[in-house]
DNA sequence: TCTGGGGTCCTAGGACCC
DNA sequence: TCTGGGGTCCTAGGACCC
Protein backbone atom coordinates (compact mmCIF):
# COMPACT_ATOMS: atom_id res chain seq x y z
CA UNK A 1 0.00 0.00 0.00
CA UNK A 2 2.89 2.41 0.90
CA UNK A 3 4.51 4.08 -2.33
CA UNK A 4 8.01 3.99 -2.27
CA UNK A 5 8.47 7.70 -2.10
CA UNK A 6 6.50 7.79 0.74
CA UNK A 7 8.47 9.21 3.91
CA UNK A 8 7.96 7.36 7.32
CA UNK A 9 7.28 9.91 10.07
CA UNK A 10 7.21 8.95 13.83
CA UNK A 11 5.82 11.32 16.37
CA UNK A 12 7.08 10.13 19.71
CA UNK A 13 4.79 11.57 22.93
CA UNK A 14 5.33 10.87 26.42
CA UNK A 15 2.65 9.49 28.44
CA UNK A 16 1.71 12.24 30.51
CA UNK A 17 4.92 13.94 30.55
CA UNK A 18 4.95 16.12 33.69
CA UNK A 19 3.81 13.59 35.83
CA UNK A 20 5.83 11.00 35.21
CA UNK A 21 8.91 12.12 34.99
CA UNK A 22 8.15 13.34 38.76
CA UNK A 23 7.28 9.84 39.23
CA UNK A 24 10.57 8.48 37.94
CA UNK A 25 12.53 11.42 39.57
CA UNK A 26 10.70 10.08 43.03
CA UNK A 27 11.77 7.36 42.93
CA UNK A 28 15.06 7.39 41.48
CA UNK A 29 16.13 9.07 44.38
CA UNK A 30 14.38 7.31 47.00
CA UNK A 31 12.33 9.98 48.14
CA UNK A 32 9.57 7.84 48.60
CA UNK A 33 8.45 3.47 47.03
CA UNK A 34 4.85 5.29 46.00
CA UNK A 35 5.08 5.69 42.16
CA UNK A 36 2.77 8.56 41.72
CA UNK A 37 1.70 6.88 37.95
CA UNK A 38 -0.13 4.24 40.32
CA UNK A 39 -2.39 6.20 42.27
CA UNK A 40 -4.52 9.16 41.82
CA UNK A 41 -1.93 12.48 41.37
CA UNK A 42 -1.20 15.42 39.83
CA UNK A 43 1.30 18.04 38.97
CA UNK A 44 -0.19 21.25 39.88
CA UNK A 45 0.40 25.06 40.48
CA UNK A 46 0.58 26.49 44.01
CA UNK A 47 -3.27 27.68 44.43
CA UNK A 48 -2.29 29.99 47.48
CA UNK A 49 -0.58 32.31 44.44
CA UNK A 50 -3.26 31.52 42.39
CA UNK A 51 -2.08 29.28 40.02
CA UNK A 52 -3.71 26.26 41.21
CA UNK A 53 -4.57 24.05 38.26
CA UNK A 54 -3.81 20.59 37.02
CA UNK A 55 -0.79 20.98 34.82
CA UNK A 56 -0.63 17.06 34.10
CA UNK A 57 -2.76 14.00 35.91
CA UNK A 58 -1.97 10.07 36.33
CA UNK A 59 -4.41 7.83 34.53
CA UNK A 60 -5.75 6.78 37.99
CA UNK A 61 -6.73 10.73 38.61
CA UNK A 62 -8.16 10.65 35.14
CA UNK A 63 -10.70 7.49 36.49
CA UNK A 64 -11.99 10.56 38.91
CA UNK A 65 -12.78 12.37 36.11
CA UNK A 66 -9.82 14.75 36.70
CA UNK A 67 -9.05 17.34 33.34
CA UNK A 68 -5.95 19.02 32.21
CA UNK A 69 -6.11 22.88 33.16
CA UNK A 70 -8.87 22.35 35.50
CA UNK A 71 -8.66 23.81 38.95
CA UNK A 72 -6.84 22.49 41.97
CA UNK A 73 -10.14 22.93 43.54
CA UNK A 74 -12.62 21.68 41.31
CA UNK A 75 -10.15 18.48 41.08
CA UNK A 76 -10.27 18.05 44.69
CA UNK A 77 -14.07 18.06 44.90
CA UNK A 78 -13.68 14.82 42.60
CA UNK A 79 -10.84 13.18 44.53
CA UNK A 80 -10.28 14.61 47.69
CA UNK A 81 -7.30 12.22 48.33
CA UNK A 82 -5.44 13.74 45.01
CA UNK A 83 -1.77 13.42 45.53
CA UNK A 84 -0.49 16.83 43.84
CA UNK A 85 2.94 17.54 43.25
CA UNK A 86 4.57 21.01 42.39
CA UNK A 87 6.35 21.23 38.87
CA UNK A 88 9.53 21.45 38.30
CA UNK A 89 10.35 22.20 35.08
CA UNK A 90 14.50 22.10 35.54
CA UNK A 91 13.60 18.28 35.51
CA UNK A 92 11.45 18.43 32.81
CA UNK A 93 13.83 19.51 30.35
CA UNK A 94 16.48 17.31 31.46
CA UNK A 95 14.14 13.91 30.84
CA UNK A 96 13.50 15.94 27.36
CA UNK A 97 17.14 16.12 26.53
CA UNK A 98 17.74 12.61 27.57
CA UNK A 99 14.88 11.16 24.98
CA UNK A 100 16.05 13.57 22.34
CA UNK A 101 19.53 11.67 22.38
CA UNK A 102 17.97 8.35 22.04
CA UNK A 103 15.50 9.48 19.04
CA UNK A 104 19.05 10.66 17.36
CA UNK A 105 20.64 7.81 17.33
CA UNK A 106 17.32 6.45 15.19
CA UNK A 107 17.86 9.13 12.49
CA UNK A 108 19.47 12.53 12.03
CA UNK A 109 16.29 14.38 11.00
CA UNK A 110 14.58 14.96 14.85
CA UNK A 111 12.44 17.82 15.63
CA UNK A 112 11.53 18.62 18.84
CA UNK A 113 7.98 19.99 18.59
CA UNK A 114 7.27 20.37 22.53
CA UNK A 115 9.01 19.49 25.78
CA UNK A 116 7.51 16.03 25.29
CA UNK A 117 7.02 15.71 21.94
CA UNK A 118 9.25 14.95 18.91
CA UNK A 119 8.87 14.18 15.30
CA UNK A 120 11.33 11.94 13.61
CA UNK A 121 12.12 11.14 10.01
CA UNK A 122 12.69 7.21 10.05
CA UNK A 123 12.46 7.35 5.71
CA UNK A 124 15.57 5.23 4.30
CA UNK A 125 16.50 4.39 7.85
CA UNK A 126 15.29 0.79 7.56
CA UNK A 127 18.37 -0.77 6.27
CA UNK A 128 19.97 0.60 9.21
CA UNK A 129 17.31 -0.32 12.30
CA UNK A 130 14.98 -2.53 10.56
CA UNK A 131 11.51 -1.95 9.69
CA UNK A 132 9.70 0.84 10.77
CA UNK A 133 7.49 -1.22 13.42
CA UNK A 134 10.81 -2.88 14.69
CA UNK A 135 12.45 0.18 15.40
CA UNK A 136 9.63 2.29 16.95
CA UNK A 137 9.09 -1.16 19.39
CA UNK A 138 12.97 -0.83 20.02
CA UNK A 139 12.41 3.07 20.70
CA UNK A 140 10.04 2.56 23.27
CA UNK A 141 11.30 -0.05 25.18
CA UNK A 142 14.71 1.93 25.32
CA UNK A 143 12.99 4.81 26.77
CA UNK A 144 11.14 2.62 29.07
CA UNK A 145 14.15 0.48 30.02
CA UNK A 146 17.05 3.83 30.34
CA UNK A 147 14.94 6.75 31.05
CA UNK A 148 11.97 4.86 33.09
CA UNK A 149 9.21 6.46 31.35
CA UNK A 150 6.58 5.23 28.54
CA UNK A 151 5.88 6.80 25.01
CA UNK A 152 3.58 6.84 22.08
CA UNK A 153 4.51 6.39 19.33
CA UNK A 154 2.63 7.76 16.03
CA UNK A 155 3.60 6.13 12.51
CA UNK A 156 2.32 8.00 9.44
CA UNK A 157 3.66 9.14 6.11
CA UNK A 158 3.67 12.98 7.31
CA UNK A 159 3.48 14.84 10.62
CA UNK A 160 -0.28 15.41 10.65
CA UNK A 161 -1.06 11.93 10.31
CA UNK A 162 1.51 10.65 12.79
CA UNK A 163 0.10 13.09 15.58
CA UNK A 164 -3.27 11.67 15.29
CA UNK A 165 -1.69 8.42 15.03
CA UNK A 166 -0.08 8.45 18.45
CA UNK A 167 -3.29 9.60 20.05
CA UNK A 168 -5.37 6.89 18.81
CA UNK A 169 -3.73 4.39 22.09
CA UNK A 170 -2.55 5.01 25.13
CA UNK A 171 -0.30 4.59 26.79
CA UNK A 172 2.44 3.02 25.72
CA UNK A 173 1.31 2.47 22.40
CA UNK A 174 2.71 2.06 18.87
CA UNK A 175 -0.40 3.22 16.11
CA UNK A 176 0.16 3.59 12.51
CA UNK A 177 -2.07 6.02 10.31
CA UNK A 178 -1.57 5.40 6.72
CA UNK A 179 -3.85 6.84 4.27
CA UNK A 180 -5.73 3.56 3.51
CA UNK A 181 -6.38 3.45 7.45
CA UNK A 182 -8.34 6.91 7.43
CA UNK A 183 -11.93 5.87 6.99
CA UNK A 184 -11.68 3.46 9.51
CA UNK A 185 -9.30 4.70 12.01
CA UNK A 186 -9.63 8.72 11.76
CA UNK A 187 -12.81 9.86 10.03
CA UNK A 188 -14.76 8.28 13.09
CA UNK A 189 -13.30 10.37 15.24
CA UNK A 190 -14.92 13.43 16.70
CA UNK A 191 -13.96 16.74 14.79
CA UNK A 192 -12.31 18.55 17.97
CA UNK A 193 -9.47 15.83 18.19
CA UNK A 194 -8.08 17.27 14.50
CA UNK A 195 -5.19 19.11 15.09
CA UNK A 196 -5.66 22.32 14.78
CA UNK A 197 -9.52 22.70 16.00
CA UNK A 198 -9.72 24.30 19.21
CA UNK A 199 -12.16 25.92 21.79
CA UNK A 200 -13.31 28.55 18.87
CA UNK A 201 -13.22 26.44 15.35
CA UNK A 202 -15.58 23.00 16.64
CA UNK A 203 -18.55 24.96 17.69
CA UNK A 204 -18.88 27.10 14.64
CA UNK A 205 -18.28 23.30 12.72
CA UNK A 206 -21.08 21.85 14.71
CA UNK A 207 -23.35 24.52 14.26
CA UNK A 208 -22.21 23.44 10.43
CA UNK A 209 -23.67 19.81 10.86
CA UNK A 210 -19.86 18.64 10.93
CA UNK A 211 -19.07 16.44 14.73
CA UNK A 212 -16.86 14.30 12.99
CA UNK A 213 -13.48 14.53 11.17
CA UNK A 214 -14.95 12.64 8.16
CA UNK A 215 -17.87 15.23 8.16
CA UNK A 216 -15.02 17.79 7.76
CA UNK A 217 -13.02 15.63 5.25
CA UNK A 218 -16.44 15.50 2.59
CA UNK A 219 -17.36 19.01 3.51
CA UNK A 220 -17.92 21.58 0.71
CA UNK A 221 -14.75 23.44 0.20
CA UNK A 222 -16.03 26.38 -0.46
CA UNK A 223 -18.41 26.60 2.39
CA UNK A 224 -15.16 26.02 4.56
CA UNK A 225 -13.43 29.12 2.65
CA UNK A 226 -16.24 31.21 3.13
CA UNK A 227 -16.13 30.73 6.81
CA UNK A 228 -13.05 30.22 7.61
CA UNK A 229 -11.02 32.24 5.09
CA UNK A 230 -7.45 30.39 4.27
CA UNK A 231 -7.83 28.33 7.05
CA UNK A 232 -10.97 26.47 5.62
CA UNK A 233 -8.51 25.10 3.04
CA UNK A 234 -6.30 24.25 5.97
CA UNK A 235 -8.78 22.00 7.81
CA UNK A 236 -10.08 20.41 4.88
CA UNK A 237 -6.24 19.46 3.84
CA UNK A 238 -6.32 17.62 7.62
CA UNK A 239 -9.20 16.03 7.87
CA UNK A 240 -8.31 14.67 4.82
CA UNK A 241 -4.74 14.02 5.96
CA UNK A 242 -2.86 15.79 3.49
CA UNK A 243 0.36 17.56 5.19
CA UNK A 244 3.39 18.85 3.43
CA UNK A 245 5.23 20.14 6.55
CA UNK A 246 8.92 18.97 7.02
CA UNK A 247 10.34 17.41 9.64
CA UNK A 248 12.93 20.47 10.69
CA UNK A 249 15.74 19.37 12.52
CA UNK A 250 15.27 22.39 15.34
CA UNK A 251 18.29 24.64 16.30
CA UNK A 252 17.61 27.68 18.82
CA UNK A 253 18.43 30.23 15.97
CA UNK A 254 14.87 29.13 15.16
CA UNK A 255 13.14 30.91 17.76
CA UNK A 256 11.14 33.96 16.93
CA UNK A 257 10.22 35.40 20.40
CA UNK A 258 11.09 35.24 24.23
CA UNK A 259 8.34 35.89 26.57
CA UNK A 260 8.12 35.49 30.39
CA UNK A 261 5.31 36.34 32.44
CA UNK A 262 4.06 35.74 35.61
CA UNK A 263 0.67 35.37 37.51
CA UNK A 264 1.03 38.21 40.29
CA UNK A 265 -0.32 36.21 44.27
CA UNK A 266 -2.51 39.46 45.07
CA UNK A 267 -4.25 41.69 42.86
CA UNK A 268 -1.71 44.48 41.89
CA UNK A 269 -3.03 48.08 42.61
CA UNK A 270 0.05 50.08 42.64
CA UNK A 271 2.08 51.47 39.96
CA UNK A 272 5.98 50.72 41.83
CA UNK A 273 4.74 46.73 42.71
CA UNK A 274 4.05 47.01 38.87
CA UNK A 275 7.41 48.28 38.10
CA UNK A 276 9.33 45.81 40.29
CA UNK A 277 7.20 42.84 38.46
CA UNK A 278 8.58 44.16 35.24
CA UNK A 279 11.48 44.95 35.78
CA UNK A 280 12.18 41.12 36.89
CA UNK A 281 10.75 39.56 34.23
CA UNK A 282 12.30 41.95 31.88
CA UNK A 283 16.05 41.04 33.35
CA UNK A 284 14.77 37.32 32.54
CA UNK A 285 13.73 37.46 29.56
CA UNK A 286 16.68 39.54 28.29
CA UNK A 287 19.13 37.27 29.70
CA UNK A 288 17.66 34.69 27.43
CA UNK A 289 17.50 37.13 24.83
CA UNK A 290 21.55 37.42 25.55
CA UNK A 291 22.27 33.92 25.55
CA UNK A 292 20.44 33.12 22.01
CA UNK A 293 22.63 35.62 20.98
CA UNK A 294 19.97 37.71 19.43
CA UNK A 295 18.82 41.68 19.84
CA UNK A 296 14.96 42.98 19.86
CA UNK A 297 13.37 45.47 17.81
CA UNK A 298 9.66 44.69 18.82
CA UNK A 299 8.67 45.04 22.62
CA UNK A 300 5.32 43.75 24.14
CA UNK A 301 3.91 44.25 27.57
CA UNK A 302 0.96 42.14 28.20
CA UNK A 303 -2.08 42.54 31.41
CA UNK A 304 -4.06 40.24 32.60
CA UNK A 305 -6.78 42.06 34.67
CA UNK A 306 -8.37 40.53 38.22
CA UNK A 307 -11.62 40.13 35.94
CA UNK A 308 -9.17 38.24 33.18
CA UNK A 309 -9.72 40.32 30.67
CA UNK A 310 -6.18 40.49 28.56
CA UNK A 311 -4.34 43.54 27.29
CA UNK A 312 -1.23 43.95 25.39
CA UNK A 313 0.75 46.62 24.31
CA UNK A 314 3.70 46.94 21.89
CA UNK A 315 6.52 48.81 20.59
CA UNK A 316 8.85 48.27 17.02
CA UNK A 317 12.18 50.00 18.03
CA UNK A 318 13.83 51.87 15.42
CA UNK A 319 17.34 50.48 17.02
CA UNK A 320 18.01 46.78 17.95
CA UNK A 321 19.05 45.74 21.61
CA UNK A 322 19.73 43.29 23.90
CA UNK A 323 20.18 45.80 26.99
CA UNK A 324 18.37 45.47 30.50
CA UNK A 325 18.05 48.90 31.15
CA UNK A 326 17.10 49.55 27.73
CA UNK A 327 14.50 47.41 27.16
CA UNK A 328 12.84 47.73 30.52
CA UNK A 329 12.38 51.55 29.66
CA UNK A 330 10.32 50.96 26.64
CA UNK A 331 8.67 48.10 28.82
CA UNK A 332 7.79 50.46 31.57
CA UNK A 333 6.65 53.33 29.04
CA UNK A 334 4.25 50.80 27.78
CA UNK A 335 3.09 50.02 30.84
CA UNK A 336 1.92 53.50 31.65
CA UNK A 337 0.24 54.39 28.46
CA UNK A 338 -1.81 50.67 28.60
CA UNK A 339 -2.64 50.47 32.35
CA UNK A 340 -5.80 51.98 32.97
CA UNK A 341 -5.20 51.47 36.79
CA UNK A 342 -7.92 48.36 37.79
CA UNK A 343 -6.30 45.45 39.73
CA UNK A 344 -3.96 43.52 37.91
CA UNK A 345 -3.42 39.70 37.94
CA UNK A 346 -0.61 38.50 35.66
CA UNK A 347 1.99 40.67 33.91
CA UNK A 348 3.79 40.09 30.65
CA UNK A 349 6.81 40.72 28.77
CA UNK A 350 7.81 39.97 25.11
CA UNK A 351 10.45 39.77 23.09
CA UNK A 352 10.38 39.55 19.19
CA UNK A 353 11.62 41.03 16.33
CA UNK A 354 15.20 39.57 16.73
CA UNK A 355 18.05 39.78 14.79
CA UNK A 356 21.72 37.97 15.25
CA UNK A 357 23.49 39.99 17.61
CA UNK A 358 26.00 40.22 14.94
CA UNK A 359 24.39 41.46 12.36
CA UNK A 360 22.65 44.34 14.21
CA UNK A 361 22.94 47.31 12.25
CA UNK A 362 24.84 50.40 13.90
CA UNK A 363 22.09 53.15 13.62
CA UNK A 364 22.17 57.04 14.58
CA UNK A 365 18.96 56.17 16.81
CA UNK A 366 20.29 53.27 19.12
CA UNK A 367 20.88 55.46 22.47
CA UNK A 368 24.54 55.87 23.37
CA UNK A 369 23.55 54.12 26.94
CA UNK A 370 23.24 50.97 24.72
CA UNK A 371 26.68 49.98 24.86
CA UNK A 372 27.57 50.85 28.16
CA UNK A 373 24.65 48.53 29.09
CA UNK A 374 25.75 45.85 26.89
CA UNK A 375 28.61 45.33 28.29
CA UNK A 376 27.29 45.42 31.82
CA UNK A 377 24.68 42.74 31.44
CA UNK A 378 27.49 40.34 30.00
CA UNK A 379 29.75 40.56 32.70
CA UNK A 380 26.48 40.04 34.87
CA UNK A 381 25.29 37.46 32.85
CA UNK A 382 28.94 35.66 33.02
CA UNK A 383 28.79 35.83 36.93
CA UNK A 384 25.84 34.54 37.15
CA UNK A 385 26.59 31.56 34.88
CA UNK A 386 29.43 30.76 36.97
CA UNK A 387 28.18 31.65 40.56
CA UNK A 388 24.28 31.11 40.31
CA UNK A 389 21.47 33.83 39.66
CA UNK A 390 21.62 34.78 43.12
CA UNK A 391 25.50 35.68 42.98
CA UNK A 392 24.37 39.39 41.58
CA UNK A 393 21.34 41.40 42.04
CA UNK A 394 20.42 44.34 41.13
CA UNK A 395 19.68 47.41 44.17
CA UNK A 396 16.55 48.16 44.07
CA UNK A 397 15.59 44.47 44.43
CA UNK A 398 17.44 44.32 47.74
CA UNK A 399 14.42 44.31 50.67
CA UNK A 400 11.67 45.26 48.00
CA UNK A 401 9.81 42.00 48.61
CA UNK A 402 10.21 41.17 45.05
CA UNK A 403 12.23 38.32 43.54
CA UNK A 404 15.10 40.05 41.06
CA UNK A 405 14.12 37.30 38.56
CA UNK A 406 10.28 36.20 38.15
CA UNK A 407 9.73 33.22 35.99
CA UNK A 408 12.56 31.20 34.78
CA UNK A 409 10.59 28.60 33.48
CA UNK A 410 13.26 27.33 31.92
CA UNK A 411 17.46 26.84 31.79
CA UNK A 412 17.70 25.61 28.80
CA UNK A 413 16.27 27.14 25.59
CA UNK A 414 14.16 24.39 23.54
CA UNK A 415 11.35 25.82 21.42
CA UNK A 416 8.10 25.02 22.22
CA UNK A 417 6.03 26.27 19.40
CA UNK A 418 3.03 23.77 18.44
CA UNK A 419 0.20 25.67 16.85
CA UNK A 420 2.13 24.75 13.19
CA UNK A 421 3.36 21.63 11.94
C1' DT B 1 -14.88 25.74 38.74
C1' DC B 2 -13.23 31.68 37.83
C1' DT B 3 -8.72 29.34 34.27
C1' DG B 4 -0.30 28.62 33.99
C1' DG B 5 3.26 29.81 31.14
C1' DG B 6 5.58 29.07 27.07
C1' DG B 7 5.09 29.57 22.15
C1' DT B 8 3.35 30.50 16.59
C1' DC B 9 0.52 32.28 13.05
C1' DC B 10 -3.30 34.99 11.03
C1' DT B 11 -6.29 38.96 10.33
C1' DA B 12 -8.27 43.47 10.34
C1' DG B 13 -7.91 48.24 10.50
C1' DG B 14 -5.38 52.49 10.45
C1' DA B 15 -1.40 55.27 8.97
C1' DC B 16 1.25 56.48 5.41
C1' DC B 17 3.27 56.54 0.79
C1' DC B 18 3.14 56.88 -4.28
C1' DT C 1 -9.66 70.25 -5.53
C1' DC C 2 -13.34 66.02 -1.48
C1' DT C 3 -11.59 62.01 -4.50
C1' DG C 4 -8.51 56.35 -6.67
C1' DG C 5 -6.08 52.18 -6.20
C1' DG C 6 -2.31 49.62 -4.49
C1' DG C 7 1.32 48.58 -1.39
C1' DT C 8 3.73 48.27 3.14
C1' DC C 9 4.22 48.84 7.98
C1' DC C 10 2.44 48.85 12.60
C1' DT C 11 -0.69 47.43 16.23
C1' DA C 12 -4.17 44.74 18.83
C1' DG C 13 -6.44 40.81 19.30
C1' DG C 14 -7.85 36.07 18.37
C1' DA C 15 -6.99 31.27 17.49
C1' DC C 16 -4.30 27.36 18.04
C1' DC C 17 -0.71 24.12 20.28
C1' DC C 18 1.66 21.79 24.47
Amino acid sequence: MLIKTDKIIFLIDVNSAYLSWEAVYRLSTGQTTVDLRDIPSAVGGDPEKRRGIILAKSYPAKDYGIKTGETLYAAFQKCPNLKVVKPSYGLYSQCSDAMVEILREYSPSVQRFSVDECFLDYTSMDKHFGSYMEAAKEIQSRIQNELGFTVNIGISTNKLLAKVASDLKKPNAISTLFHHEMPEKMWPLSVDTLFGVGRATAPKLNRMGIYTIGELANADLDYLVYTFKSYGHVLHNYANGIDHAEVRESNYTEVKGIGNSTTISYDVTEHSDAHMILFSLTEKASMRLRAAGFMTSLVSVSIRRSDLTRHSHQKKLYFYTDSTLEIYRVIKFLFEEAWDGSPIRHLGVRLTGFIAHEHAPYSLFDPKSNQKHSHLDHVIDELRSRYGNQSIVRGSFLHSGFRPLTGGVIEEDYPMMASTL
